[in-house]
DNA sequence: CGGCAATGCGCC
DNA sequence: AAACGGCGCATTGCCG
C-alpha cells in the first residue's frame, strides 16, 4: 500500500455513549466535538513524525498559537489533496467523524472509501483480537498503553461535577494530544505485523463498508409504540412477580434459581425450553426450528404460586425487547441505523452484528407465528398493549416476534430478501463427494416426486433410514417427533457431533442406544463420505505443523505462514489460525480394550469472550470451519452480483441477503436467479443452490 | 461507581 | 476409533 499511507486517529468528547449508539450515530450527535486528530506516515524511516491537528484556537489567541495550528492545518489540507496518499484508521470511527465533523464543520473535502484502510478489518481478516490493546497482546507488542491519557480523554465528556464546566484548558488539551500520537504508535506497530489483507478481500470491505454507510432505515414510531406496549405490559407482571417471590425481579436468574429451590422445585436452569417443560406446554417447534426437541412434559407439579411465577418470566422475560432502546437511539438524523455489521466478525469470514445485533432477532414466536406482518404491525403500532393481548397474545412475547419489522424500506423503495437453503449441509456432503445425496439435494429443489407421489426430501430421506420406513413422512402428524430428529440429523452431524452431545441436544427422553443408532445411521450409511471429510483435513492440517510444508486435502491446502496456520479453500480464500502449536491430548474416547488413547494434535489462539483462548483443532472443527467459510464466499459472489445489478444491500444475515432497491414492483425472480447462480468453485464441487426469496416493505423471516 | 468475568439467551 | 461451531448483548455479581 505504499509510502503515503498515514494513520490517523481522533480524539473526541461528547454527551452521546459511543459504546450504545455506534461510531455513526455518535459522530452526528449535536455534542460532539473534535479534540484532536493525530496522524503519522507508515514510512519506518519517519517514525516518530506524527502531527496532530486540532480545532482552530480562539479568535483572540496569540499570533503564535494561530501560526502553529496553521502549520498544521496546511499539512493536513496537502495530504488531502495528494490522491495517492492512504489513510489507516482502526475500525470506522475515524470516518464517521471524518464524515460528520471534518467536512461540514471544518470544511475538509470528504476522503472516500478507496482512500482508506482498516486495522480492525485487518485484524479480523487474521483471526486476532480487534479490540486494539488486546490485539496488541496477541501479538506481543511491547507498546505500553497510556491508561492516565486515556482516563483523562474519556472524562474530558463530563462536565466538572462542581463547576459544570467541560474542562478544555490547554495544558489539558496537551496531554489529549501526547495520548492520541501514542494512540497511533500501537497501531502502526500492530500494522507492521499484521500487513495488510489478503488479496480479494479488499473489495469485500469496501462492499462492506458502503453497505454500513448505507444503513437500515428504523421506523421510530413502531418502536416507540412497542416500548410503550412493552413498559405498561411489565409493570403489573413485575409487581405481581415481586410479590410472590418475596422481592425479586424476573430477571434475577440466579435468585430466582435459589427461590425455586427453597420451595422444592428443582430445575436445571431457566431456559425457555425447560420453563415450557413444567409449565406443561410443550415447545412448539416450527418446521424451521432446529432446536429445543430435548425439551419434554415433565412429570412435576408445581405449587400454583411457583407456576405463576414460572409464567410471568416465561411472558416478560424476554432480553431481545431491550433492542427497541438501541432501536430508538442509534439512528442518524435521517433514521438510518448504521455500522450494523462487523466486516470478518467470526473466524471463517462472516460478518458479526453490532449495536443492535440485526442478526439475531426472534424468530416468530406464538403470538405472531403465522399471522402477516401487516396485522402484527398494525396491532402493535397501536401502542396498546391490552388490545394487542387480545389481537395477538401475551404483549411482550408478540413484540418480542414482531421486533424485526422494526427495519423499514424507506419511501420509495421495496425490500427484496433472499436465504440459502441448508447450505451448510450441501457443502458439507459436496466437499465431502457424497454424491447420491447432493443429488437428492438437487432432485428436491427442482421438486420431484418419488414414485409413491412424495415429494423427494433430505430429511424425510434420512428418516427413512433411521426408522427402517421408506414411507416416511415428516409432515404428517404422528411423525412429526421423527421428522424433527432426521431434520436435525441432516443438518448437526456434518461436523462430527457425538452420540452424547445428540442424545442432550435432541432427543434426551429417547434411550441413549438410539442417539448412538442415529448418528452410526449418518456416518456409516447416509453419508459415510463425510467421515472421510473429517479425517482428511485433520490429517492434512496436521501433517502441516509436524512437517512445517504445505498439505492439500479436498480441494483445501494448508500451510504455515508466518505466524499463522492457513486454508487455503476451493473459493481461493485463506482462512487464518494463530500461533499453531503442536500437542498431545486426551481423546474423549477409549480404544476397544477401554484404555486412553492419547493422540498428537495441534492448537491454535483465538478470540473467545473478550480472552485470548487456546483451541484444539479437530478434524470436525477444521470441517465446520471450511464449510462455513465456504458458505460466506458463496455470499460474498451473491452480494456482489447483486449490488452490480440494482440490488443495493442493506443487510446480511450469515446465509441471507437483504437488499433495498428503488419502485414498488421488484423483480424478486431475477433476484433469486442472481442469488442461486453459484460460483465457478461452486459448479466445480457439484453444489446445488437453492433460495427461498421474499419482497416487501419491511423486514421479516 | 466503573471495570471485568461469567452466564444466559437469541440467531445462523 | 471420532469432539458441532460461530457470534453479541444484557444482566448479575465480584472486585477495587
Amino acid at each position: 500500500m505504499g509510502v503515503t499511507s498515514h494513520v490517523m486517529d481522533f480524539e473526541t468528547a461528547s454527551a452521546a455513549d459511543l459504546k450504545v449508539v455506534g461510531a455513526w450515530a455518535y459522530a452526528e450527535h449535536p455534542t460532539t466535538e473534535v479534540l484532536c486528530l493525530s496522524f503519522e506516515p507508515l514510512n519506518p524511516s519517519m517514525t516518530g513524525a506524527a502531527l496532530t491537528w486540532y480545532p482552530p484556537p480562539a479568535l483572540d489567541a496569540p499570533m503564535e498559537d494561530w501560526n502553529r495550528w496553521r502549520e498544521v492545518n496546511g499539512e493536513l489540507h496537502a495530504l488531502l489533496k495528494d490522491e495517492s496518499a492512504m489513510f489507516v484508521s482502526h475500525g470506522d470511527f475515524e470516518r464517521a467523524i471524518w464524515h460528520h465533523i471534518m467536512v461540514p464543520v471544518f470544511g475538509f473535502p470528504p476522503i472516500p472509501n478507496k482512500r482508506w484502510n482498516d486495522t480492525m478489518a485487518i485484524a479480523a481478516q487474521k483471526q486476532l483480537p480487534l479490540e486494539l490493546d488486546m490485539l496488541g497482546r496477541a501479538l506481543g507488542l511491547r507498546h505500553e498503553k497510556d491508561k492516565e491519557g486515556r482516563a483523562l480523554t474519556i472524562s474530558l465528556s463530563k462536565p466538572n461535577k462542581k463547576t459544570g464546566m467541560l474542562d478544555r484548558r490547554p495544558e489539558t488539551l496537551a496531554r489529549v494530544y501526547q495520548y492520541c500520537e501514542s494512540d497511533i504508535g500501537e497501531e502502526r506497530e500492530a500494522l507492521d505485523r499484521l500487513g495488510w489483507l489478503q488479496p480479494g478481500e479488499r473489495r469485500v470491505w469496501l462492499l462492506d463498508q458502503k453497505i454500513n454507510q448505507r444503513g437500515i432505515k428504523i421506523d421510530r414510531r413502531y418502536v416507540l409504540a412497542c416500548q410503550k406496549i412493552v413498559d405498561e405490559a411489565t409493570v403489573p407482571l413485575a409487581k405481581e412477580f415481586e410479590e410472590i417471590t418475596g422481592g425479586l425481579a424476573f430477571t434475577q436468574r440466579d435468585r430466582i434459581m435459589g427461590w425455586l429451590e427453597k420451595e422444592g422445585v428443582h430445575l436445571p436452569d431457566l431456559t425457555k425450553a425447560t420453563i415450557a417443560g413444567v409449565l406443561g406446554g410443550t415447545v412448539d417447534d416450527s418446521d424451521d426450528v432446529a432446536e429445543d426437541d430435548g425439551s419434554e412434559t415433565w412429570e412435576i407439579t408445581l405449587p400454583e404460586h411457583v407456576k405463576r411465577a414460572l409464567q410471568i418470566r416465561q411472558l416478560v422475560g424476554s432480553a431481545a425487547i431491550k433492542k427497541l432502546d438501541r432501536m430508538a437511539v442509534c439512528t442518524n438524523s435521517d433514521g438510518r441505523a448504521r455500522g450494523l455489521l462487523q466486516y470478518h466478525g467470526a473466524g471463517p469470514g462472516r460478518w458479526a452484528g453490532r449495536i443492535l445485533q440485526p442478526q439475531n432477532f426472534p424468530r416468530p414466536t406464538d403470538a405472531v407465528r403465522g399471522k402477516s406482518v401487516d396485522l402484527i404491525v398494525g396491532t402493535l403500532m397501536t401502542g396498546d398493549w391490552e388490545y394487542t393481548e387480545m389481537i395477538l397474545g401475551p404483549a411482550v412475547e408478540a413484540v418480542a416476534g414482531g421486533l424485526r419489522h422494526a427495519l423499514i424500506a424507506e419511501k420509495g423503495h421495496t425490500f427484496v430478501s433472499g436465504d440459502f437453503s441448508t447450505i451448510e449441509a450441501r457443502i458439507v456432503l459436496a466437499l465431502a463427494g457424497q454424491k447420491d445425496k447432493i443429488e437428492l439435494f438437487r432432485r428436491a429443489d427442482s421438486g420431484e416426486r418419488l414414485p409413491n407421489g412424495l415429494k423427494i426430501d433430505a430429511y424425510n430421506d434420512m428418516g427413512a433410514l433411521i426408522y427402517g420406513d421408506p414411507t416416511f413422512d415428516r409432515k404428517k402428524p404422528e411423525w412429526q417427533e421423527q421428522g424433527q430428529i432426521a431434520k436435525n440429523t441432516v443438518l448437526g452431524c456434518g461436523f462430527g457431533m457425538g452420540h452424547a452431545k445428540f442424545h442432550s441436544r435432541y432427543c434426551a427422553h429417547q434411550p441413549v442406544e438410539f442417539a448412538k443408532d442415529v448418528i452410526d445411521t449418518y456416518r456409516n450409511d447416509w453419508a459415510p463420505t463425510v467421515p472421510d471429510l473429517w479425517k482428511g483435513l485433520e490429517a492434512a492440517a496436521l501433517r502441516t505443523v509436524q512437517t512445517r510444508q504445505p498439505h492439500e486435502a479436498y480441494g483445501v491446502t494448508y500451510a504455515l505462514e508466518g505466524g499463522w496456520m492457513t486454508a487455503r479453500l476451493p473459493s481461493t480464500r485463506k482462512l487464518y489460525y494463530w500461533n499453531p502449536q503442536l500437542v498431545k491430548r486426551l481423546m474423549p474416547w477409549q480404544d476397544r480394550n477401554g484404555a486412553d488413547v492419547w493422540r498428537e494434535c495441534w492448537t491454535y489462539q483465538a478470540r473467545k469472550m473478550g480472552q485470548i483462548k487456546t483451541i484444539d483443532a479437530y478434524g470436525g472443527l477444521l470441517t465446520e470451519n471450511v464449510v462455513q467459510g465456504l458458505a460466506r464466499d458463496l455470499l460474498v459472489a451473491a452480494m456482489f452480483r447483486l449490488e452490480e445489478n440494482g440490488f443495493p444491500l442493506v443487510l446480511t444475515v450469515h446465509d441471507e441477503a437483504v437488499a433495498e432497491p428503488m419502485g414498488s414492483s421488484v423483480d424478486e425472480k431475477a433476484f433469486r436467479e442472481i442469488m442461486i447462480e453459484g460460483t465457478a468453485w461452486s459448479r466445480e464441487i457439484g453444489l446445488p443452490v437453492n433460495s427461498e426469496t421474499w419482497v416487501g416493505d419491511r423486514y421479516r423471516k
